[in-house]
DNA sequence: AAATGCCATTTCATATTATGCAATTTAATC
DNA sequence: GATTAAATTGCATAATATGAAATGGCATTT
C-alpha cells in the first residue's frame, strides 16, 4: 500500500527495447548484459556493462560471474567479459535442429490462403531445383500442382534463377556448358547471353519469375530463403495459370519468404533506431 | 557459526554437474533448463523439464517463459519448449569472434617451451598454406623459422599434407594436375600414388609429417585444428633440425592442437558419463 | 455428450533470495 | 612506491522469486 511519494530518485527502467518484459528481474538482467555484450565488438569492462544495463556494479559483477562459471560468458585479458564458448555450442543445436521445411510449413500455408495459388518451397540439388513441399488445396478447379522430390532445371524455373543468380559469373558459365541450356517451350532460355541479363534482373530485385518457361501457361515468382549466415537455402515460388498470376502477390510473397528466413536464424538489417544513451 | 542441524529435509542440490557453482540461483536454474533442452532432440514439455530439473513446475513455467520472452528458449507445438534463435545470433557472434590465431597464441608458447622448437600455425589458401603465427625464442641456436605470411606448397609440408588429407581423391587429382608435384629436396613427394598413400596414412594417424622434403635437414609434424564445425581450419606443426625432432612431442602436439580446437569451440566427443537420474 | 484426468498457467502470502552499500583487494598509472 | 581507479567480497535488509493451491484449457474416456 505504499504510495507512490517514494522520495528516492526515479530509478529509469532502463529496459532496452530488446528484451520483453520478463517475470524475474535476474532474467531481464542478465539478457541486457548479454546484449550489450553483443553489442560490442571487444570485450567489455564491468564498470562499462554496468552504466550500459544502469546496473549497480556489484550486482552486474555478480550476475557476470554466474554466467562465466556457466560458460555463456567467457572473461578477456584484463578481466573483461564477453560471449562465451556455450553460446556457440546451444546455437550449433538450433541450427541443427532448423529445417526450411518446417520453418515454412505455416506460412506457406498462409500465403496459400491468401492467393489460392500453388506455393511451393524447393533447394537447389546439383543442376537442378528439387521441390520439397508445398502449399496447395486438394479441392477446387485447377491447380499447379508439382510433386514433392520432383525436379527441373534452374534455368527454366523461378527458384532455378535465384540459385543461379546467387553463383558468379564463371559458376554460370559452367552451368550452361554443363547442362547445354535445353529449352521446354518457346519461352525458354537458352542463350548464355539472355541467361545473363535475367540473372542481373534476377540480382537486381531480388525475386525471380518464370513466364511460362518451363510449362506453357504456367507462370511463377520467386522469392529467396536465407538462413542465418546469409546463404541462400531455399526458394519459395507462387505457380499459376498464367492468366490468374498476379503481379502485386509479389509484395506477400516477399514477405512470407523474409518470415521463414527469420525462422532459419536470418537477420534482415542491423538498422535499429537506437534510441539509447550514447 | 549455525550448525548442519538443519531439521528441514535436506533437499538434494541437484546441481548437475553441467553448469559451475553460481552465486545467483535463478542462473544456475536457468542454465540447468537449457542443458535440459540441450540435451533433448525434441522439443519438451514444462512437466518433463520440471522434473529433469527438480524445480518446482510453477517456477519452471516462469523461467522458461521468460526466456522465450528473450528468444532463448521457443515454443513448439502443443506448448513445448526448446532453444531458441537468440541462441544461434549469439552463437554467430561468438564465432565470427573467434580467430585461430588468438585461441592458439598461449597454447602455442606453452608448447615451444616444451620442445624449445619452433612451432607453427598455418592455414591454406588456394594451392598452398601460409604461415600466420609462430612460437619461437630469439636467443638459442639454430632455430627453424619461416615468415610470417611465408607460404609453402600443400604437398612438401605437414599441415599441407593435412589439408590435402581433407580433401578426396577428385580433388587431390586435381590439385596434382594443377601444380604438377614439383619437388624441392630429395625426399619430396612428386607423384600421384606415393602422395595417395602418405594422404592414406594422414587419414589413418590423424597427424601428418614432413621428413626433410620442402628443405633438407629440416623435419615437421603437424596436428589438426578443428572449430565447432568439425571443419579444419589451421595446422599445428613443429619444426626442427631432424636430428633434433624427438618423436615423443607428437603427444604434445596433439594435445596442443586439440587445446586450440576447443578454444574454436570444437567438442571432442558427446561422450558424457551422466551421472543423471534416468 | 458429459465427465474425468492431466498438464499448463495464474494468483498470492511469505520466506528466501538477490541486492546495494560500503569496505577490501587488486590492478593500473604516474 | 604512491595514488587512483576499478574489481571483488561481506553483510544487513528490502525486495524478490518462490511454492502451494486454485484456475483454466485440452484431450481422451465412459
Amino acid at each position: 500500500m505504499t504510495p507512490m511519494s517514494t522520495s528516492k530518485t526515479v530509478k529509469a527502467p532502463k529496459t532496452s527495447g530488446e528484451v520483453g518484459k520478463t517475470a524475474i528481474q535476474v532474467v531481464e538482467r542478465m539478457m541486457n548484459l548479454l546484449d550489450v555484450l553483443a553489442e560490442q565488438e571487444e570485450s567489455s569492462s564491468l564498470k562499462f556493462l554496468a552504466e550500459q544495463t544502469g546496473l549497480h556494479p556489484s550486482t552486474a559483477h555478480r550476475i557476470l560471474n554466474d554466467m562465466v562459471a556457466c560458460r555463456l560468458v567467457e572473461r578477456g585479458d584484463g578481466g573483461t567479459y564477453r560471449l562465451g564458448l556455450k553460446l556457440l555450442e546451444l546455437g550449433n543445436l538450433v541450427k541443427a535442429r532448423l529445417s526450411v521445411r518446417e520453418a515454412a510449413q505455416v506460412p506457406m500455408r498462409t500465403l496459400h490462403k491468401l492467393t489460392g495459388e500453388t506455393v511451393n518451397l524447393s533447394v537447389r540439388q546439383g543442376d537442378e531445383i528439387v521441390y520439397i513441399d508445398r502449399a496447395y488445396s486438394e479441392r477446387s478447379g485447377m491447380q499447379v500442382v508439382r510433386a514433392i522430390g520432383g525436379r527441373a532445371p534452374l534455368h527454366l524455373t523461378s527458384v532455378g534463377k535465384l540459385f543461379l543468380a546467387s553463383d558468379d559469373a564463371n559458376q554460370v558459365r559452367a552451368y550452361v556448358t554443363r547442362t547445354g541450356l535445353s529449352g521446354h517451350t518457346r519461352n525458354s532460355i537458352t542463350d548464355l547471353n539472355k541467361l545473363d541479363s535475367e540473372l542481373n534482373q534476377v540480382r537486381k530485385v531480388g525475386n525471380a519469375r518464370d513466364d511460362e518457361e518451363l510449362e506453357l501457361g504456367v507462370s511463377c515468382l520467386a522469392a529467396a530463403i536465407l538462413d542465418d549466415t546469409g546463404k541462400l537455402v531455399a526458394g519459395l515460388s507462387l505457380s499459376a495459370p498464367t492468366d490468374r498470376m498476379q503481379s502485386d502477390w509479389l509484395k506477400a510473397l516477399q514477405e512470407t519468404a523474409l518470415q521463414i528466413s527469420k525462422g532459419m536464424g536470418y537477420k534482415p538489417k542491423s538498422s535499429e533506431p537506437s534510441t539509447q544513451t550514447s
